[in-house]
DNA sequence: ACCTGAACACCGTTCAAGT
DNA sequence: ACCTGAACACCGTTCAAGT
């Protein structure tokens, strides 16, 4: 399970294989190539190895592909202005920085899971957490509270990141909107009273801005919840 | 693209393919043995024809469990009680009708997509967007707050029930939860005083009021934006 | 128009053998 | 302890041939 950490612990040769290697690896095969590009013969060829050298590392191609992803999300830690101001505008620094950092990495979106196991999972539910003991709610909702939060920036990120990965290669996002846009176009509107008259929408809307609309909402519920007291 | 629809339309033998058919015996399929579990091969032997024959109905195994998920999405608006109520309740009610349909579907959590093109998926934003549509809300906000509802719904279910599709086969939920409890308590309180404290709170939870829960703060937060005015 | 099934071009993963 | 690379047991997908 634990296998080999760090970087050649000394009387290594030069060259030795490490998990970190193989994970920098994957991740630049993956921006490349996207999950299916990645291959551990394509993989294996790249630090000059057999394909069986990586199970010493790592046990399988699936928790390859989520350490990769947690990886990725390690990035958002570094964009993030960090605290040092109020928790609903921490809360909200660090949504935006795990979004843009996906948004960098679409492969990565649908990677990340619940509950967090991985390094910088943990990492990113221990500082809502922290963040959120900073408010006004009661002590016993501050961790339902923040695995909403938790959920809300990976999951909602996913669905607005991981289409790309389908369409991208083939498609570029601006002609799916528009064949989308043109689809609701045609709908009956008897059937789809909103969705007809909703296309300008969705050809106009950035992506970011669909994720910080439902985060702000989100947040403004935590005032509600914590009652008239001072902001979150 | 669009090849057979309906079924056998006069003429046809008896026991002809349909995509309808087709996705029914996938999604029975899905169900028993996951995404993984799911073979051309063995789909096709269970509709007594040859793998060859499923590519005159579906273009490829990303459509079919696309297709599939879809007609998971469409038995939530057979359980849901329909409008009659407020808007806020009705969302309530579709929210927690789709969270079920995937919960009992885990395999098409993840496969639910936006921006929608598929019928159910799209059936679900249009009835998001008139009930948001009877608030408070101004109406140049409708069309972004529905989208952040429907993210929400599709997005923080997928996170919460995707997971069991990896584990489920090999371990069992509580096992699961036990475990990483257990990796939380490990690690070290200064780097994570969140995570370290509450781990009772992970092994108590259930799945589907961490659904609720964010839920309702997004459904508060509605409130708020739309100002002092009667309840969504 | 729709079905058949063999064949192609891959995969992830294992494992005996090496150093 | 770690690496090698051939081999196993599959896949999704195509396509010439049938009805």
């Amino acid at each position: 399970m634990q296998r080999t950490r760090g970087r050649a612990p000394t009387g290594g040769r030069a060259d030795a294989l490490s998990q970190e290697l193989i994970v920098e690896a994957a991740v630049a095969l993956l921006d490349e190539l996207g999950e299916r590009g990645l291959t551990f013969r394509l993989l294996a060829k790249q630090l000059k190895t057999g394909p069986g050298a990586l199970y010493w590392h790592v046990s399988n191609k699936d928790e390859l592909v989520a350490l990769a992803a947690d990886q990725v999300l390690g990035h958002a830690f570094a964009a993030d202005p960090g605290s040092g101001e109020d928790a609903g505008s921490g809360l909200r620094a660090l949504a935006v920085a795990v979004f843009d950092a996906l948004d960098r990495h679409p492969w990565a979106a649908s990677h990340v899971s619940a509950p967090p196991t991985l390094a910088n999972a943990l990492r990113l539910l221990d500082r809502i957490g922290t963040l959120v003991a900073g408010t006004a709610l009661p002590a016993e909702r501050h961790f339902e509270v923040a695995t909403a939060i938790s959920y809300y920036i990976t999951g909602v990120s996913a669905q607005i990141i991981a289409p790309r990965t389908v369409h991208d290669a083939t498609v570029s996002r601006d002609a799916f909107l528009a064949r989308t846009a043109r689809r609701w176009e045609a709908l009956d509107a008897a059937d789809y009273p909103f969705l007809t008259r909703a296309t300008e929408h969705l050809r106009d809307h950035a992506d970011r801005d669909q994720f910080t609309t439902g985060l702000d909402l989100l947040l403004g519920g935590l005032n509600t919840a914590a009652g008239p007291r001072p902001p979150v």
